[in-house]
DNA sequence: TCTTTTATAAGATTGAGTCTCGAATATGTG
DNA sequence: CACATATTCGAGACTCAATCTTATAAAAGA
């Protein structure tokens, strides 16, 4: 899902809504939101700050996580919690790009999924329920379907 | 395994069914038995090794992170992934006393819920999707009835 | 340019969860 | 009952993701 769809890439209108949420400009920011924007799933913490150092462009470690709260704050990031502890974020598309995740539970890959009936189920309960129910993320675990051959 | 609830206790079928699958019986594994049998919602290992200590029946980390892994794996309890990298065990009544989370993400409280549109709709995905879906457990985050209001 | 404010780096610290291994306890057998 | 043996338990060291601290660097504004 390479997403330039929009009229700029991702990563540029992440500047743009950071700048005027009155966030000033890093270089840690940059470099985390143009390694986001090459991405179409999940990152933990700790493989950006790997990736970066990769590419010679390294960030601490406090960095990373001041930043991807900011960008979950405004909402241009959803933390995905997949289990064992670990935190992963992902770029939210302009609203198209919506989906959830299936944990394999054997060989730990991470896969996206949609289902309209899901979100359409999840729509009618948030209503029945006494509550705001602000965002979901969906974790289904089980075997992927190479896993599940054997 | 056919749990008929109202004939014994949780913690009674849990310590047969245990029994059944080759454990022996010993002072760590009853306690903690014992407190899960008196819980209604998910309590982390964190919060089952202090509750324990207050009642003067200390058990070791380490045994509590033991018998839930013991207890997860004959399907006892279900593990719930609340977030902030913490795990909360929760004992399954009657085999399917079947719910999910809702997490206020202001005052941290957990209320469980159940929806058949929800059921339905992962149902029919899980036969979509290319994978076996072993378990599923969901959580909602948002803000709880009290916090909404304010 | 200079000042003020915000961002960043490096490392110490926290805290949930894991691991190890010797001690304690339960069950089966004589 | 007593013994032998396998299982369970406890205490603490350890791991590692995440947070906090503090000094430095870099932007925006004057």
């Amino acid at each position: 899902m390479t997403a330039s769809s929009q009229e700029h890439t991702w990563a540029a209108s992440a500047a743009r809504a950071l700048s005027d949420a009155g966030y000033r400009r890093g270089g840690a920011r940059g470099a985390i939101l143009e390694l986001l924007d090459e991405q179409t799933c999940a990152l933990s913490a700790v493989e950006i700050e790997r990736s970066l150092s990769d590419r010679r462009r390294e960030v601490s470690r406090a960095s990373v996580y001041r930043v991807m709260e900011e960008l979950a704050e405004i909402g241009l990031v959803q933390r995905v919690e997949i289990g064992q502890g670990i935190v992963r974020y992902e770029p939210v598309r302009h609203g198209r790009g919506h989906h959830h995740h299936l944990v394999c539970d054997r060989c730990g890959r991470l896969e996206p999924f949609t289902d309209e009936g899901l979100e359409r189920a999840i729509r009618r309960l948030s209503e029945r329920l006494p509550a705001q129910v602000s965002e979901h993320e969906i974790v289904l675990h089980g075997a992927c379907e190479d896993c599940a051959e054997s």
